[in-house]
This record gives C-alpha cells, sequence and structure tokens, in this order.
DNA sequence: ATGAAAGCGCTAACAG
DNA sequence: CTGTTAGCGCTTTCAT
C-alpha cells in the first residue's frame, strides 16, 4: 500500500515532512523538499482524500441534486454553479435522483457523512421534515423547486408571476380558449404556474374548462404530444396552449405537426425555461426565459455563504424572468 | 461532535456494539440492539463515510466523466451507467470537465486518492500516458471515445462504418455533392467518422472538396447554424449535409429554415446519436442511433468485473448503430 | 454477547 | 528545519 510512510521512508524523512511537502507549507528545507519530491513523482504517489478529509473535516466538494440530466434546462444551471464552485477551489459531484425519495436520501446523507461540505438541492423533497432537518445542521441550498413552508435558503423565479405573463401574452394576442399543459401538481413549481395561469384567466373573465388543464407525470416529449393529442379531440378546443415546460411544448408542436396543423394560426403554443432547443423548432417556441446561469451562480454564492459563515442566515431570492415572443405565438 | 463515541456512551455500551448495530452483523442481543438503535435515532446520527471508508479502502461510490450535460446524448447513456450501477449498491456521481485536461486531471486523481472506487470516463484524455498509469492500477473503462493505442478496456462503436454508412444512405438517395459537418479532429471519433465520409465518397467516386469539410471547435447548435451558413456561400454548393452530430444537424435545419430553404428538397441533412431532440424537428432528422442505453449499461458491467476481479482482462466492444430514416433526406 | 485496542492515511501541535 | 505523536471516525480481531 503507497502511503506517507512509505514515501516518507524512501525518502529518508518523517511523515510529517512529506506532509509539508505534499501541503506546499513553504517550511521544508529546499533540499529535502526536492528530495521528497522526487520519490513522490518516482512512485506515483497520491494522498488519500480520506484520510486527508478525515483529519480536515473538509471535502471541499459540492453535491448538485437534479432530478435528471436529460432536460436541458439544468445544464445551464449546473453551469453557473461550477463556475462559482470551481472559483472557491471546490469541486462538483453531480447526482440524479429521478424524483425518487429514497434515491434523495442517500445522496443527502452524503453531507452528513461528511463525504460532501454542502448540497444545492433543485429536486422536491418529499421528505420535508428530513430536509429541515439536514439543513438545521449542514449546508443546503434549495433551487428552483422550493418549498416556502421550509425554513432553508432558496433561489428560484417567481412562478405564478411568470406564468400569469405567459397567458396575458395569449389574450393579448386575441385568444380566449387557452389551455395549460401542466406537469405533476406535487411540484411547487407546478401548482405556482398553475395559479398563475388561472389568474389571468379570471382576470379578465375568460372561460376556465377541465379539459383545458392537463396534468403529466412525466416530463419528455412524448407527454406533450399526448396532450396535445388530448386537446385537439376535445369537445371545445383551445386556440392557444401553455405548457409549463419548453420539453412539454415541444412535444406539443410536434403532435401538432403530425396532425397538419400549424402554429400559430391553428394553435398558438408559449412553453416555459428557454432551452437552446426551444429557438431550433420550426416554428420557433415563444417562451419564459428563466435566467438559468445567474439561477446556478447565485445558489453557489448562497451556499458558500452558508459555508464560510454557518451561523448567519441567507437570505432568499426570487430572480427576474422574461416572455421570449417568437414565431409560435406570433402570426 | 456527534460520532460512534458519542452514541456509545449514550447508549452505556462500546463503540464495537455500536458499529455492529449500525452493519447489522447479528451478533447483538436484541435488547442491547434495541436501546443502540434508539440513541441513534434520538441523536440523529449517520456515520461518517470517511472514517468507514478509509477503514474498509472501499468507497462503492463510481465516478462518471463526461465532457458537457449539455448534449442529451450523454444523458442516456448515463442513465444505462446508473441502473446498473444502483443494482450492485453503488452510486454515481458525474462530473464535467469541459473537456480541459486539468479538469480531467483533477477528477482522476479522486480515484487515486480512493474517494472513488473507479471511473468511466467519456471524454479523450489529452495526457495519455497519464489515463494508462491511472488504467494499471485503478479500475477505468473507456465509453464513447476512446484511444486505440492504449491497453484500456473501451466501449463504443464503429464509427467508420456508422458515417459510411450514413453518406452511403445519401449516395442511394442521388446526392453526388456532399458535405461533413465535423466537430474538432482531436477527437478519435470525429477522425474516424471522417474517415467514413471520405471512403463513402472514393468508393463512389464523388468528389470531394475542401470547401465541402467543415470543422468546429465547439458542439453546439450555433456551430451547425455557422456551418451551414458556410456551406450555403460555397462556390458550389452541396446537395447533401452528414453532421456528425445531431446538434450540429439541427442547427444546420435551423439555418435552413432562416434561409427559407427546405430539406430535404433543397439540401438533405443526416445527423448522428439519434438524441430524443432529433425527431422533434420539423422535418425529423435522418440520423444515425447509437444503443445508448446499452453503451452505458455495458461500460458499468465492465467497470464491475475491473472492480471485482482486477487481475483479469475486460475485452472492449463495439455495439451495433443503425440508420433512422426520417423527413430529412426522404422526398 | 460485548469490550478493548489496533490501525486505515493524514495533519498539526509540540518538541527539539 | 524536522521528527514524534495524538487523533479525526470507523471496523474488526482478539479477549473475555
Amino acid at each position: 500500500m503507497l502511503n506517507i510512510h512509505k514515501v516518507a521512508e524512501e525518502a529518508g524523512v518523517s511523515v510529517a515532512t512529506v506532509s509539508r511537502v505534499i501541503n506546499n507549507q513553504g517550511t521544508v528545507a529546499k533540499k529535502t523538499q526536492e528530495k521528497v519530491e522526487k520519490v513522490i513523482s518516482r512512485l506515483n504517489y497520491e494522498p488519500n482524500m480520506l484520510g486527508r478529509n478525515l483529519r480536515n473535516s473538509e471535502s471541499r466538494l459540492i453535491m448538485v441534486l437534479v432530478p435528471t440530466i436529460s432536460n436541458p434546462f439544468y445544464a445551464q444551471i449546473v453551469q453557473g454553479i461550477e463556475d462559482i464552485v470551481r472559483k472557491e477551489n471546490y469541486n462538483v459531484f453531480l447526482c440524479t435522483t429521478d424524483s425518487e425519495p429514497e434515491r434523495e436520501k442517500v445522496f443527502l446523507d452524503y453531507v452528513r457523512q461528511k463525504l460532501t461540505d454542502g448540497v444545492i438541492f433543485m429536486d422536491p423533497a418529499v421528505e420535508v421534515e428530513m430536509l429541515q432537518d439536514l439543513a438545521n445542521r449542514y449546508p443546503v441550498i434549495q433551487c428552483c423547486e422550493y418549498n416556502e413552508d421550509l425554513n432553508i435558503p432558496y433561489i428560484s423565479i417567481d412562478d405564478t408571476q411568470a406564468s400569469y405573463k405567459a397567458v396575458k401574452h395569449l389574450i393579448t394576442m386575441g385568444h380566449e380558449k387557452i389551455a395549460i399543459i401542466n406537469s405533476d401538481e406535487t411540484f411547487q413549481y407546478a401548482r405556482n404556474r398553475k395559479k398563475g395561469y388561472l389568474k389571468a384567466l379570471e382576470e379578465y373573465g375568460l372561460p376556465i374548462k377541465d379539459e383545458w388543464i392537463l396534468k403529466n407525470s412525466e416530463l419528455n416529449f412524448e407527454a406533450g404530444q399526448n396532450s396535445m393529442r388530448k386537446l385537439l379531440r376535445a369537445d371545445d378546443k383551445p386556440t392557444a396552449i401553455f405548457a409549463v415546460s419548453d420539453i412539454l411544448a415541444i412535444g406539443a408542436l410536434k403532435r401538432m405537426n403530425e396532425e397538419g396543423l400549424q402554429a400559430p394560426e391553428d394553435i398558438a403554443v408559449v412553453g416555459f425555461d428557454n432551452i437552446p432547443f426551444a429557438s431550433m423548432t420550426n416554428p420557433a417556441l415563444t417562451t419564459i426565459a428563466q435566467p438559468m446561469y445567474e439561477i446556478g451562480s447565485q445558489a453557489a454564492k448562497m451556499l458558500f455563504q452558508k459555508i464560510n459563515t454557518p451561523d448567519e442566515p441567507v437570505s432568499s431570492t426570487l430572480l427576474d424572468n422574461e416572455l421570449i415572443i417568437r414565431e409560435s405565438t406570433l402570426g
């Protein structure tokens, strides 16, 4: 087994000296330093992180928990996180939970178990008390998806206001029969986006129909296609659709395309997120742009606040969003 | 500090007994067991993984190194990896390198440093000797991108044969002026796909022109759009394009769309990977389907072979691929 | 069935 | 400038 003792022995010095060389303390004589470095590179020695982290009780590792990486939405947030984390000389471990509570728990335990110094959490914890308890003792930031009832710092956007804006845009374009393709309402964001949708309709006295309110437990293209199929079979067909995710909206557009229908002439479509693909569709997708990179970098900054000054409270933030108008709603 | 000693003290037993309870050894008296469990849950104790892993010298953690998560191509491979890894009671840490050698090195060192038990590597290592050296001592599998000169197990597809097939399809459809939108030729896959492209053209005696051979250092939609812009300005405009990645192909399609051109009437386009988005474009994209999930799960199986029987060699594999013909090449 | 104690690899306080 | 040593939290062998 190659360890610090072996290196010390080979170099004819003590383990303390080797440790000093490894950590660049500068208190080692030039000659000794070189001697030790030579042995290190000859043996190809790398200090064992477990020993070091155990001793230092820090890992300089941040865990980022996402439901999935198949939604490009997360890619840009993670990029924002990475850039800040790297600047602080930490590294990111990305973990996917598939929104399964048991997997969330296993990963969150890594923080308790000192494997990582903190966690940015983008998934709704089903066991709310567990998450709160973790956050009480360790650095935890909620990102995008959050729970207002908990006392855990979060960063997100105002989903209600954003979806209100999206639906109002459709209303402004003259639509009166507007459907919503939602995801699963166990998610806070889904509830909020529905709230904004309803608010806009109510404000303008427009009809709210059950057959225009669709839910999806999965968030993928197929779900969007299926939802559109249902809407096209509705007794009273909507003329516009608000999808709470670009993924769903793109699936919906595809389904229209398959049926020989055009957006926005036949049905207008608005998405949410502004993932890079949203501008690649034909027609290009009108959508709500979330400041994804900013969300990620803010989340990371908040986490470091918590790591560096655990006792000072970190304030939560809701960032601005922007309606990006493209062809799918514009004649 | 909450540790095994504290628990032992509170429960009035020795640390050894607590350890036995934690690890379910079954050799503890029922009564003692319950007493200890009560204390554990009261104190909300979680064993420190650093201590445990240091002692056991295993982490039950697998690292997966990808260049980026913004290409959905990786999402499905990672899914395949996850499913196998989870079955073995391990967990996956995903790390993004942006194809930067220094970042690759930092993460790869985590294997040497005993933080993880093995690594699946999907990025070209710039420091080839370093990777070989790591693979000589620790479990390493190359996935998708690999280096034939190294003695490291890999799993991928036959890129040359696949791109030959894609280009031959275009030839069969009557095209004689065929361009290639490639990525950076530092990548093995890029070199191989170009090779297949050239082979098909040569075999059919078709012209090979420099202005039809484009390279991109970045792999994103913009790169695809830019490449298409260049091709549309070529002295001799191609009638078909082979893009080595769906991302590039979709960007190219978008650019055509912006210029009022249709695929395949004006220019036919073939992509590569068959990411989910490829069937969502309008027109839908003809592409080479890689068995992404299978690639991932095979990679994980190979890694566990290496972990469980380090001295037995693991044989590399090239999996089959399939040409998926869609609207972008079919009248 | 339980406890005492060694030791995994490392760092840092202390001594010299 | 360098060495000795305690101890981070855990598991396991050896006693009892």
